[in-house]
DNA sequence: CGTTTGATTGAGATCTGTCAAATGTAGTGG
DNA sequence: CCACTACATTTGACAGATCTCAATCAAACG
């Protein structure tokens, strides 16, 4: 698990830090893999950034179905809401670095003309356009078409080459695309033996041969 | 409708817009059924706000595969988007009045404390929960429960007594759930059976008879 | 090494989709 | 008011995709 962190840091490009007024009540906080940083229910007293590993949030059924809406990426914002109670729990995937803000401080700092402030907005708005997207995917697409959108969408964020290290199980691939890992795994399966990824002796790591086929794939 | 339609996209053209100052006279625009307000690639000039009727907005996939992402009701905004291009298509499920304002104004407003700008940041956060539970619903949830919840939602929002006249055809619904017609109807005539809904023999009315059960199909 | 955990593969069951037909409702014109 | 049409919805039979359950395999770890 470390050894995939740092790589996944490694390939990131260098996160943009908030101004030095926003940074000085801003601690840094170290979460262990699985561990939880807020549960659904919560008091929303705190929303977060992502500084180092990925972060997913996600709902459950009271039967224990989940749904992971978004896993979320250094410099990646998550926890804001609307009302006074976390609406999804959020964990670590692997070891986690995050950055915490006071909600009063958004408030406060909204009226303003902060940095802090239009980053948190550009945020909640990248977050609704995923949203939507992926509504587009939950609902519309077959198990292959899902899974290369989201090898695709992955290594976008995440890798400038054509190597994506998987920072999560796939169970929590599976629970992101409304599948289950059976047919996550078949997918890959299906997309290595027609020659669009390669995968590799270690089984978080996949190579993608031919982005073309994968972009027909969510056209 | 044909007619009606062209009609339409002929007055698409956007209006002359009095300057923001003059919130109250904000233009009202009736569009007819089915018509288009705005496409997928628009110049996102505009959003809006629903007087009276229902707004869908989609995705579509190139083969025509659609994902409704949201029915917009009287008093919603829609059409709000961080870059300059609409990221869906907006059409009128029924007869509709629209309220349009200028997207400029609301850059210019963002920055002042305005109820109007007040008003649109909270409409983006609350589409932001309502898609995240409509994840959920559509990666997690079977049709019977797609269906409840949906009927549910939609009691909530527009009907304090039990009854609901859809406002949409059964096309829309599917497209909304990520189901197709055939499974929407039969998972009505399901719940029907069990007594839980009651189907007048104009198809577009429902009656709840037991809302604790539709609630159990979504906890 | 054995054990444990995660991932893949296989076989069969189930749910939803597809295709087709029947039914019902609204609308039209005689 | 009654055919008659057009359209939406429902119903049925079957196919196909995904899920479930089970076994195998591989890598990681003590």
């Amino acid at each position: 698990m470390q050894v995939e962190t740092s790589l996944l840091n490694a390939q990131r490009p260098v996160l943009p830090i908030p101004p030095t007024s926003a940074r000085r009540s801003a601690p840094s906080r170290a979460i262990a893999k699985d561990a939880e940083i807020f549960a659904e229910g919560d008091d929303a007293e705190s929303f977060y950034r992502v500084v180092s590993g990925v972060v997913r949030t996600y709902k459950t059924l009271s039967d224990g179905r989940r749904q992971i809406d978004a896993f979320h990426l250094p410099g990646d914002f998550f926890g804001l809401e609307s009302g006074d109670e976390h609406r999804f729990t959020a964990e670590a995937v692997g070891d986690v670095t995050v950055t915490a803000y006071r909600r009063c401080a958004l408030e406060a700092l909204a009226m303003q003309d902060t940095e802090l402030a239009k980053q948190a907005t550009a945020a909640m708005m990248r977050a609704l356009e995923r949203a939507q997207d992926h509504m587009l995917l939950l609902g519309r697409k077959c198990a292959v078409e899902k899974v290369a959108s989201f090898l695709l969408g992955l290594a976008e964020r995440m890798s400038r080459s054509g190597d994506i290290e998987l920072p999560m199980s796939r169970i929590d691939v599976a629970d992101h695309l409304g599948l289950t890992i059976e047919t996550v795994s078949r997918s890959l399966t299906h997309l290595e033996r027609a020659g669009v990824i390669a995968l590799p002796a270690h089984r978080r790591s996949i190579q993608l041969r031919n982005r073309a086929a994968l972009a027909r794939l969510n056209s």
